[in-house]
DNA sequence: TCATTTTTTAGAACCATTCTAAATTTATTT
DNA sequence: AAATAAATTTAGAATGGTTCTAAAAAATGA
């Protein structure tokens, strides 16, 4: 753990959010860290593949950082932008099909609108 | 619908398979067309809107067109990269979770071995 | 036919992310 | 502690997929 990846954790870690990584490194500079826009991402990739936090990829938009490491799927709210948590039922999976392919991860995403957008609407 | 939207649909309702920009651009200029890389994603962005085709898009891969409109999921085989169709429960939804959050769509996608890559290994 | 709108072309621009090479830091060995 | 090796950060260029812009061409309408 150098001390960039310590702090990119920490912000990661301090908000229920899922941020992206233009939000993490605005939190960076107010830290009046030096870093630059490289190590954010080898520090995120190695918070990753090292099992610190969990990337969220979604077609179409930067990927986010979530502290969450729990199961869950999420809902993309199409007004705001924001993630929100959803339970899920199974992420991982191992079985074959009818056809004999394999099967061993899934993926959810819902499309909708937040409660707090509707609010607005 | 102009010819170049006319090739680039026939291209797409020709295969079951789905297709990369890539892979539709080489089948262009097969055709000898002189069509252009930007007339290829706006004739694309046009047949998807139009519900010619349909388009889907996977975090970190380049987007995939299928002729196959009915609801459906997929199978990334994570040692080829081919899609899978997968038979799908539900795709449109149209309910409010107890936060009050609206859900009008559901995206699944299944990572796995295709039957083929299996028996190479 | 003249004017208006739409589409195509060509290539630049964009954005998120990764890469490269050099500099710096950290860890390991002597 | 010094020397060497390995890992990480920096800086900025490069990449890949896609969209944008402006001009040219084609289609549509009056």
């Amino acid at each position: 753990m150098t001390k960039q990846r310590q702090l990119i954790y920490n912000i990661v870690n301090s908000t229920p959010d899922h941020l992206k990584v233009e939000e993490i490194f605005s939190e960076v500079k107010k830290n009046n860290s030096t870093m630059v826009f490289a190590t954010v991402y080898n520090s995120l990739n190695y918070l990753v593949e090292n099992g610190y936090i969990r990337r969220i990829r979604i077609p179409g938009l930067p990927d986010h950082f979530d502290r969450n490491l729990q199961p869950h799927d999420h809902l993309l709210c199409e007004e705001c932008g924001n993630l929100i948590d959803v339970p899920s039922q199974e992420e991982k999976l191992n079985f074959f099909d009818a056809n004999g392919n394999y099967y061993h991860k899934k993926q959810v995403l819902y499309y909708g609108i937040c409660y707090l957008c509707q609010k607005k609407l």
